[in-house]
DNA sequence: AGCACGCCGACT
DNA sequence: GTCGGCGTGCTC
C-alpha cells in the first residue's frame, strides 16, 4: 500500500515552503521517524510528522517524490518531543522544519545509514561498558534542614518549583538529591539539568559525575554545549536518545534533547539571559523547559497508573516530571509566578556552613577624589585584605584598555567604519577593534584625520584597571613579604580552550591576589579566599533606557557577593563595593539587606503600572535593511498591513524605530514593538500578522531588506 | 537556507 | 571563445 507521510524538513523561516511536505513511501512510516528526502536537487534529513494513508490534498500525486532512505536503528523521535518542538515553532513564530532540524545535533543531518550504523555500534558499546556497575561509594554530605525541607517539598509539588536559594545555600546539593530521587524511582528515568553558560558546565559536570558515576557507572552524564565538536554532540545526542545517559547537562540547546524518559528539569541560575537565544529562533529555553515539563507530566498522566511503575508509593507530584528554576535573584517572571501560586517556592535563604552574605559598601563618586577611577577607601580595604592573604574580586563590564580612543585637537574618535559604534582600544595587542563586527586595525600612530600626535583613551576597561592597579598596589605586600599579584579575567584572556580552567587554578591555588574582570567572573565560580568583590560601573545600569537592567545589576551584583565570604571563617569580614554617584537609589537600600523580595515587589508594582512583563506581553519584529528607511519602512508597512486582521484590536503597535545601535557590519537595524495585555492575544495576533510579513517584504519602499524576525517575549526592547 | 538557472566581464 | 560574478526563484 502506498503511504504519503508528511515530512518536516529543514526550511528557513520565511522561505514559503509550507511546514509540512509530502513524499511517498511503499511501507508506514511511524510519526517521529528520520528519514533522508529528496529536496530540489539535493537530499536532506527529514522528520516523519504523520503518515496518511490517502495522497495529500492540493498536490498532484506525481508531484510527491519517494522517501529515499530510512534511518534505521533509531527509535521515532516520541510525541511528546514533537509536541515540544511544535509548540516552540508556533510560539516562537518560527518554521516547524526550522525548529525540528536545528534541535538535532548537525552531524546526523549528513549522516547516512552506514556512517551511522556505525556511531550506534560505537555508542552501545560505550553504553555497555559504562553501564557495569562500579563501587558504590556514597560521599554525599547529609543534606542540611532547609535542603531537606526543599526536598520533601519538591517531592510532593504538583507545580514547577523555584528554588529560591542564596548564594552558597547549596542549591546544587538540591539538584543532586532530586536527581539521585528521580533516577532511584525509575530504572528509565533521565534528568536534565540546565546551566547559562559553558564556562559553567564542567564545574557542574564534575560534582554530577563524581556523584553518579559510582553507583551508574561512567556515560551516565552527558554533557550538550556548543562548545563541543561535532563528533562528541551526536556522541551525546545517541545516549540521551537511547536512554544511556540519564542525566544530561547543558546550555539552553539541551532543552530539545531527546530524552524518552524524562522525569525532572533542572533550570539552574534561570534568571540568566542566557537560557534565551538571540539567533535563529528566539526561544526561552527556560519556559520552554517548563512546558516540557508539563507535556512530560501530561503524557505520564494519560498513560495511566497501569503504565507507571510504583504510583502508590510515590507522592502525586513525583509521578509526572518535575521542573526545578533555582535562583537567588529569580527572574521577575518566575518570582510573579510564585507570588500568584503558580509555582510552588521553595526557600533556602541560609548559607550552608553558616557564613553570612557580604556586607554592602556603597562609595559616593560625588566625595571622591575628582578623577579617580578606584576610590582611596575602596584602595585601602583592597590593601589590607591582599596583607591579610585574602582575595579581590574587581568588576568592570568592559573589555579592552578604554571604549574610546580620541583625537585631542580635532573631532576624531575610534568609530567603527561598519557600525554606528566606536572601537575598543585594546593596549596589549596595540589594535582597534569593533566589538559588534570584530574590525580589527592597528592603532593608528597619528590622528588619521588630522594628523595629531596626541590620541588619547576615552574611559576605563578591564586592561586600563589591571594595569592601574598593578601600579596602585605596587607597595602592598602579601602576608608572605611577596608583592601583591593583580590579574585579569575576561573574553580576552579565556579565549583559547583551557585557558579558563588555568586561570581559575591559579585564582584557586592562591597565586592571585586582585582579579579583575567582566560578569564572568561574577557568575558561578567557587572562590574561597575572596573577602571582597569591587563593582565599578554599576552606574550604567541603574539608568538605561532598558527597563529590565536594574533587574539584571541586582542579580550580578548579588550574584558577584556571593563569590565573597564563602568559607565561614571569613564571611563575617566580607564585603562588595560598589561605586556609585547615586548612593541614595532604592535599588541599593534592598542590596544592602540582600532584600530580593522587597527589590522584586517594588520591581514588580513597576511594570504593573507600566504594563510591562509580566503585566502585560511583548514581541518585537525586527528588520535588517541596507538602509534604515527600507528597514523602518518594512516595518511600519507591516504595521499598516495588519489593519483588520483578527486580534489586531487587541495588540498595540508602535513606530517602528532604529536600534540603539542602528547599524553594525553595514546593516541597518530597526525594530518594533507590540504589546498586549495577555500572552493568547499577542500569539494569535501573531499567527494573523505572519503572511502580512511575508507579503511585505516584497514592498517597494522596503527594498533592501535583508531579513526580519519576530522575538516573542524579547529580553530587551 | 541551499542550489539551480541565467545573463554580463577578464582569462587559457 | 569559456570561467565565474551574484541577482531571482524554487524546493513535496
Amino acid at each position: 500500500m502506498t503511504h504519503w507521510p508528511s515530512i518536516v524538513v529543514a526550511t528557513p523561516a520565511h522561505s514559503g515552503v509550507g511546514a509540512l511536505l509530502s513524499y511517498r513511501s511503499e511501507s508506514a512510516l511511524a510519526p517521529g521517524t528520520l528519514v533522508r528526502v529528496p529536496l530540489g536537487a539535493r537530499e536532506v534529513l527529514g522528520i516523519v510528522w504523520a503518515d496518511e494513508t490517502a495522497p495529500p490534498e492540493g498536490l498532484a500525486p506525481e508531484q510527491a517524490r519517494d522517501v529515499a532512505a530510512v534511518l534505521d536503528g533509531l527509535a521515532p523521535l516520541n510525541g511528546r518531543w514533537r509536541q515540544l518542538v511544535q509548540f516552540a515553532a508556533r510560539y516562537y513564530q518560527r518554521s516547524l522544519g526550522e525548529v525540528a532540524l536545528a534541535a538535532l545535533p548537525p552531524t546526523l543531518r549528513d549522516l547516512d545509514n552506514t556512517q551511522l550504523a556505525r556511531r550506534l555500534k560505537r555508542q552501545a558499546k560505550a553504553a555497555a561498558i559504562g553501564a557495569a556497575p562500579a563501587s558504590a561509594a556514597d560521599t554525599a554530605p547529609p543534606p542540611s534542614d532547609e535542603q531537606a525541607a526543599a526536598l520533601a517539598a519538591l517531592a510532593g509539588a504538583d507545580r514547577p518549583a523555584l528554588l529560591f536559594g542564596a548564594t552558597g545555600s547549596g542549591k546544587t546539593e538540591v539538584y543532586l538529591r532530586a536527581t539521585e530521587r528521580a533516577l532511584a524511582a525509575d530504572p528509565a528515568a533521565q534528568v536534565l539539568v540546565m546551566v547559562p553558560e559553558i564556562n559553567l558546565t564542567p564545574q557542574l559536570e564534575a560534582r554530577f559525575r563524581a556523584r553518579f558515576e559510582p553507583r551508574h557507572g561512567e556515560g551516565v552524564v552527558v554533557a550538550m554545549h556548543s562548545g563541543m565538536t561535532p563528533p562528541q554532540r551526536l556522541a551525546a545526542w545517541l545516549a540521551a536518545h537511547s536512554g544511556s545517559a540519564r542525566i544530561v547537562l547543558g546550555t539552553r540547546l539541551a532543552v530539545f534533547a531527546s530524552l524518552p524518559g524524562l522525569r525532572l528539569i533542572v533550570v539552574d541560575e534561570e534568571h540568566d539571559p542566557s537560557y534565551k537565544s538571540q539567533d535563529g529562533a528566539r526561544y526561552s529555553a527556560r519556559d520552554l523547559a517548563v512546558y516540557r515539563a508539563k507535556l512530560e507530566s501530561e503524557a505520564l498522566a494519560a498513560a495511566g497508573p497501569d503504565a507507571e511503575t510504583s504510583p502508590a508509593s510515590a507522592p502525586a507530584g513525583a509521578a509526572g516530571c518535575q521542573v526545578v528554576l533555582g535562583s537567588a535573584t529569580p527572574s521577575l517572571e518566575s518570582w510573579h509566578a510564585a507570588e500568584q501560586g503558580r509555582y510552588l517556592r521553595l526557600a533556602m535563604p541560609a548559607r550552608i556552613g553558616g557564613g553570612a552574605l557580604p556586607r554592602l559598601r556603597l562609595v559616593d563618586m560625588n566625595h571622591q577624589p575628582k578623577g579617580a577611577t578606584l576610590a582611596p577607601p575602596l584602595l585601602a580595604a583592597m590593601q589590607e585584605r591582599i596583607a591579610r592573604g585574602e582575595q579581590c574580586l574587581v568588576l568592570l563590564n568592559r573589555r579592552g584598555y578604554a571604549p574610546v580612543l580620541a583625537c585631542d585637537a580635532c573631532a576624531w574618535k575610534s568609530q567603527c567604519p561598519h557600525c554606528s559604534a566606536f572601537r575598543v582600544f585594546h593596549k596589549l595587542d596595540r589594535t582597534l577593534r569593533c566589538h559588534h563586527c570584530g574590525f580589527t586595525s592597528r592603532v593608528p600612530r597619528a590622528c588619521p584625520d588630522c594628523g595629531n600626535l596626541d590620541i588619547a583613551p576615552i574611559g576605563r576597561g578591564t586592561e586600563q584597571i589591571e594595569e592601574q592597579l598593578a601600579g596602585l598596589l605596587v607597595d602592598a605586600r602579601r602576608p608572605d613579604g611577596g608583592p601583591a599579584r593583580v590579574a585579569r579575567m575576561d573574553a580576552d584572556t579565556t579565549r583559547l580552550k583551557g585557558s579558563l580552567e588555568a586561570q581559575l587554578a591559579a585564582l584557586h591555588s592562591g597565586e592571585v591576589d586582585v582579579l579583575v574582570g567582566t560578569q564572568m567572573i561574577a557568575k558561578g565560580h567557587d572562590f574561597r579566599r575572596i573577602t571582597l568583590v569591587a563593582s565599578l560601573n554599576a552606574d550604567a545600569a541603574l539608568f538605561a533606557s532598558d527597563y529590565r537592567a536594574p533587574e539584571r545589576l541586582f542579580a550580578l551584583l548579588m550574584q558577584a557577593g556571593g563569590r565573597a565570604g564563602r568559607d565561614a571563617r571569613h564571611s563575617g569580614v566580607s564585603e562588595m563595593w560598589v561605586q556609585t554617584w547615586h548612593p541614595e537609589h532604592p535599588l541599593f537600600a534592598a542590596l544592602k539587606t540582600h532584600d530580593y523580595p522587597a527589590f522584586a515587589a517594588e520591581q514588580l508594582a513597576e511594570r504593573e503600572m507600566a504594563g510591562m512583563p509580566p503585566h502585560g506581553y511583548q514581541a518585537l519584529l525586527r528588520a535588517d535593511a541596507r538602509t534604515q528607511a527600507a528597514a523602518q519602512a518594512f516595518l511600519n508597512g507591516a504595521a499598516q498591513q495588519a489593519a483588520g486582521l483578527p486580534h489586531r484590536d487587541d495588540v498595540t503597535l508602535y513606530p517602528a524605530v532604529p536600534l540603539t545601535i542602528q547599524r553594525v557590519a553595514n546593516v541597518e537595524r530597526a525594530q518594533l514593538l507590540v504589546e498586549a495585555a495577555s500572552r493568547a492575544a499577542l500569539q494569535r495576533f501573531l499567527s494573523a500578522w505572519q503572511p502580512v510579513l511575508l507579503a511585505c517584504r516584497t514592498l517597494p519602499e522596503a527594498r533592501g531588506l535583508v531579513r526580519f524576525a519576530v522575538d516573542v517575549d524579547p529580553l530587551a526592547i
